[in-house]
DNA sequence: CTGAAAGCGCTTACAG
DNA sequence: CTGAAAGCGCTTACAG
């Protein structure tokens, strides 16, 4: 392959010029870096990544943690987070934490990372104080994504969970619907996740607010997952007199709960109304009214963040050429969450209940 | 951050024998990598990826291309494809084409792959002659997953979308159907994207080896998607009295199928029938039939394919140490293409045609 | 089994 | 605006 001294030979330059001119730094006559850029057009030079971080000291490589990259919100803010990264020059390296343990320790334990990325994108991913303290350690900039998610000093972008949920119910109870259920993840885990908390409070504080007092045999915990939905709501089936509408902490739950009450010979929404929160790419074919959330714009806010602090998105004119990320030390507060809205989405699984 | 000769100062041997206990080679007695270990545990030593690729000349790195990593057929590849590399000490480098002409340009036209990964797996993804060229001249070994996507030299992971479309067909016609339908992906596409094409072949096949000659006015073509499928069907219901039965070349249009249907007040199955080609996460939550894949599995089996050419899977000792991947000049000649077996699964879209 | 030394291919002060 | 030289932190023959 082609090195840095073959395009300085051809080009009549020193390496440090070529260097230079390839990354567009402004201390290049114009001559020379035409001169330079044809030479390594001509030689088809690409600049050895290894050797660039080694002698720079960054990677161009932003690390980008999620639980699940099959789950909706997931796959749909990395989509968006990889258009801006790859855009603006950066490599992604995914990291599926998928349940393993050892995979968790890995990524967020080891110094592996701190000389591997220059930032970290960490999305919905539960922390312990442990995890917390290693993160901080590495001194790296980083953004998370989701409430359940805390580094301190890190930027967060997310939604209002409790409100999302509160609207969810405030519209069963505009519907006329009072014997309202919730399906929701399980606070059993031992991680502190905190998604589904807010969303049960959401949940709560709509029904006091009308002057219902939340019933805890209508509260099913249950895993974050269709099938977790599924389970939850033969469940709450199983428990007596069903609901009239099951709030569901989020669309994955609530497909999971037309499932199962479909398989019980329950009509959605004649019999049992449902409600998810997400607004997931096939809730429009399942006709499921949900809150909807901005993932996409939350992985392309995240990303912004964390390369732009100064609101500057630096062109890349080369391969190689890349913007600084966001410095660990730009400040050691806790920056205020960004928090994007959210909006009902009526379909066809809400309806008045049928007394009404 | 501590660095090889700190380790190799605090265990009393060099900065090679450090290397070399890190990276569990055989020329280190015992107590010498017991001596190493330790040193480097309590630094907290982790290597300079940058430095130690630099000077082996690998990676660690591979490079997993994508169409759209929120479909679910390339979420699921993704998934298990990470893991393994996870487990095998590899980085995962994500490219999201997601339509995107420039970035195809710079993934498969720039050297910069070449420099950046050990090996590529490319998934679905649509091939000119010159990507062909410019993958070829990389010299790196790859595999590909779906057969749409060929490179000489390359081993290829697929099922046989022939027969599963045949397969797909022959249950509507074992059923009673003899007006069936075909919504595929849109051949006008420029790129050489087989899969679509493949499994019209295997609905025409069923059909006429059933006696029925394929009727162009059953077939639309539509993109790959949700959306697509929903055009499909409304085209298709345009061109007047509707069949009884249709099978989606994929899932996902299979669910914009449904959906379109709904729309036009038509019930599935009673009216009609929809079969689809995936088993999508959401098939059962759907009652829809179809023709199960096995994503993980293909996206398990390329990775093992690039990593373990001799069957053999290194333990990585230490983080760092990698097997060196399947040399790209190992064999010539393009290996057999390995077929993993579909299986029809039969859910509640399918039924027999009213009239029989 | 181990070490001294060269070298991987860049970038970055420093000097001009 | 440009260049000579040092240095980034490892791995790899080579020698013993």
């Amino acid at each position: 392959m082609t090195r840095i001294d073959d395009v300085a030979r051809l080009a009549g330059v020193s390496t440090a010029t070529v260097s230079r001119a390839l990354r567009g730094l402004p201390t290049v006559s114009a001559a020379t870096r035409r001169r330079v850029l044809a030479a390594a057009e001509q030689l088809q030079y690409a600049v050895s990544p290894s050797a660039s971080r080694l002698a720079g000291g960054r990677t161009g490589t932003v690390a980008v943690v999620v639980p699940r990259i099959t789950r909706w919100f997931f796959g749909t803010v990395v989509e968006a987070v990889e258009e801006f990264l790859q855009d603006s020059g950066y490599d992604l390296l995914l990291y599926n934490l998928g349940g393993r343990e050892q995979t968790r320790q890995r990524v967020l334990h080891t110094a592996s990372l701190h000389k591997r990325v220059d930032a970290i994108i960490l999305v919905a991913t539960p922390l312990r104080a442990a995890d917390v303290h290693a993160l901080t350690k590495l001194e790296l900039p980083g953004v998370t994504i989701s409430s359940g998610t805390k580094v301190p000093g890190w930027p967060c972008v997310r939604i209002d969970d409790v409100a999302a949920a509160r609207t969810a119910t405030r519209h069963l109870l505009d519907l006329g619907h009072t014997r309202i259920a919730h399906i929701s993840g399980d606070p059993d885990d031992e991680l502190a996740f905190t998604t589904h908390l807010d969303r049960r409070r959401g949940y709560q504080e709509a029904l006091r607010a009308a002057g219902i007092g939340p019933d805890p045999s209508l509260d099913v915990e249950s895993r974050f997952t269709i099938d977790g939905g599924t389970q939850a709501t033969a469940e709450l089936l199983a428990r007596g007199e069903p609901p009239t509408a099951i709030v569901a902490a989020c669309d994955e739950m609530a497909m999971g709960a037309i499932t199962a009450l479909r398989d019980a010979g329950l009509r959605v929404p004649q019999d049992v109304s449902v409600i998810g929160i997400d607004d997931h790419d096939l809730a429009g074919v399942l006709g499921l009214s949900t809150i909807a959330q901005p993932a996409a714009e939350q992985g392309l806010l995240a990303a912004r963040i964390l390369l732009d602090p100064l609101g500057v998105r630096a062109a890349a004119p080369h391969p190689g050429a890349v913007p600084a990320p966001r410095g660990a030390d730009t400040d050691d507060r806790t920056p205020t969450p960004v928090i994007l809205p959210t909006r009902l989405v009526v379909r066809e699984s809400t309806a008045p209940p049928r007394a009404h």
